[in-house]
DNA sequence: CTCACATTGAGAAAAAATTCACAAACCAAA
DNA sequence: TTTGGTTTGTGAATTTTTTCTCAATGTGAG
């Protein structure tokens, strides 16, 4: 549903205004069928013996992802990692906006990360609330990792992203995702030995 | 794959010799069936009436996905990004070993990241042969990073991972993957919305 | 050695995902 | 208005994936 999603935002770039199954299939590398039945799963936004209007459909699907809104983000732990992520461009392209900076370090707090300065992670709390965060990242070391998680989860956010390599434990009711860069590189010598 | 390899080593590390695919199922939150199915794929590794030597099958496994031999990698681009992964422990515990730091900024050319020198990308040919790379990954901003991809193509070296958030163009032996951080929250937030 | 029990490997069955195929609907031209 | 050319939406057919089932095989006790 991503793919599509860019696809039609280059799209509308070009200056299309209406597109067809076979063609958007062809620019996604899939079949137009799936695009029919993905695209049908949530409403009905083609015209037949017409195809689907590019700005339309891409609002929708930006609609359906939660994308037509922003969405606030706390980072804690602010090494390397966690700069990187600050000063990332395609986050904040998609409407996600890191508007907190946490870190444990009493020499790190104070100073400043592009335009946020950076904050002790025991006022995650109350800065949760005052910046409406809606999602905590995690890129502290390992061992710092569930004492972030713990703090995320005390501050009432529903969402963490961990970018550390360690599983942390939180309540049901809090979705956690990982990022784990080793998998990509798994994927790469293993695509090296076999085909 | 990789699922079942890290609760593998997780067992090895519990002392346990011998584990059913039942159990493993549960420890990977999957079916049994399926256990059996993927591991029968790459070979024989079970006892009938016993179940799986742990040890065994932990190395079979590393085999099989290449992990058994440690992979040489070159950074290109040191920001945030690439500085945060020389250091990762994840990527060095699997066996990725990054062996080279390449960068364009002539101030940064001779600084020292870790026990890396920081190398100039004109040079990447030449240290792509002396140090042996098999993978190279990029970490410039998105404006380098076509540039950066062809460095690395030029020093024969087959696999790219591309931390920049833009497509890049290779030849069709050279194997390139995507690390996209806006994908992980997009599922954040869309599981924040829809259940 | 034989028997009772446990567990794999693999074929059969079931479920899920993908693709096909075509009626329904739309547009444009005559 | 009618006709011909498109393209969607959707049920049917197909393919792929997952799960079930059970004979084959191994262990250990008697």
């Amino acid at each position: 549903m991503a793919v599509y999603l860019q696809v039609l935002e280059e799209l509308e770039a070009e200056g299309e205004e209406i597109i067809s199954s076979s063609k958007l299939a062809q620019l996604c590398g899939v079949n137009p069928s799936q695009i029919r039945k993905d695209l049908a799963y949530f409403g009905e936004f083609g015209v037949r013996g017409v195809g689907y209007y590019v700005t339309d459909l891409k609002e929708s699907i930006k609609h359906f992802l939660g994308l037509d809104k922003t969405w606030n983000c706390a980072i804690v732990g602010i090494g390397n990692l966690g700069r990187a992520l600050i000063n990332h461009r395609a986050i904040k392209d998609k409407g996600y906006r890191i508007v907190g900076a946490f870190d444990w370090d009493p020499f790190k707090i104070g100073e400043k990360v592009g335009d946020l300065e950076i904050i002790c992670t025991r006022r995650l709390k109350e800065k949760a609330k005052e910046l409406n965060i809606q999602i905590g990242i995690i890129t502290t070391p390992p061992n710092r990792a569930q004492r972030a998680a713990n703090h995320i989860v005390e501050a009432g956010i529903k969402a963490i992203l961990n970018f550390s390599p360690t599983r942390i434990s939180v309540p049901d009711d809090v979705i956690v995702d990982y990022v784990e860069f080793s998998r990509y590189l798994i994927y790469l010598s293993f695509k090296l030995i076999h085909g």
